[in-house]
DNA sequence: GAAAAGTACTATGTATGGCCAAGTACCATA
DNA sequence: TATGGTACTTGGCCATACATAGTACTTTTC
């Protein structure tokens, strides 16, 4: 039990909602969500973020078209379906909740 | 895939966080921490508590004595070690950098 | 034009944690 | 002593994040 794998749980579910909400935007492939990501200090790796793309869509929340680079392979470029966005507002539900609890919880000296 | 099973993904961690901080403010035993819990809505039921509980005790971040009940089986009072007491430290910044992440992404219109 | 470097995506195996479900143990009351 | 409530324990299941290795295609460089 160590820090740093907490933060790990921590993140865990939370990412996806990350990830929906940059596609919900426009049309984006890996590599521009992995920049944003980190630009925002959400730690995440290729081996994460590819697999779980890979669900989101088996899941009929994303869809992707194939899209020509001029510097490297193609890009599967990803926009949400109605499922995806129905989804998505669930989980910003969720995750409002959860920052609620945890403040009442937290702020709580009693 | 499910909203429901996403909700249970979002909570990982965070629990540990809040039950670190309902032990901090002063000696308690598992059935206050589910009622403070459920009050501010975060949803937790036995089989999640008193396993954590354990897996912190194990990793030296908590500790208990019995104490004897008038209204039944004798209780376990929890208190955070000094070990705990960073741990806690360490989570309470994970967590706001977390938040802080995440309204970093969803305020982004772009 | 062949080798090297870079970009994009894929596949497999491991570890962790939340939860369900069943079970143990103790106490108080009828 | 039988019943119901309280407190805690245990074993197994599932989903996710990540490490690691690998495939495939493109551009650059000599």
């Amino acid at each position: 039990m160590n820090l740093e794998n907490t933060q790990v749980q921590m993140r865990k579910g939370i990412l996806e909602y990350c990830i929906l909400h940059i596609i919900s935007r426009g049309e984006v492939y890996a590599s521009d969500m992995l920049e944003e990501l980190t630009s925002a200090k959400m730690i995440v790796v290729e081996g994460t973020l590819y697999p779980l793309l890979t669900r989101l869509k088996n899941a009929g929340l994303l869809e992707y078209k194939w899209v020509e680079s001029k510097s490297g392979p193609p890009r599967k470029y990803y926009t949400l379906t109605n499922m995806g966005k129905n989804f998505l507002d669930g989980l910003s539900n969720t995750w409002k909740d959860l920052v609620l609890s945890t403040q009442k919880i937290t702020n709580n000296s009693k």
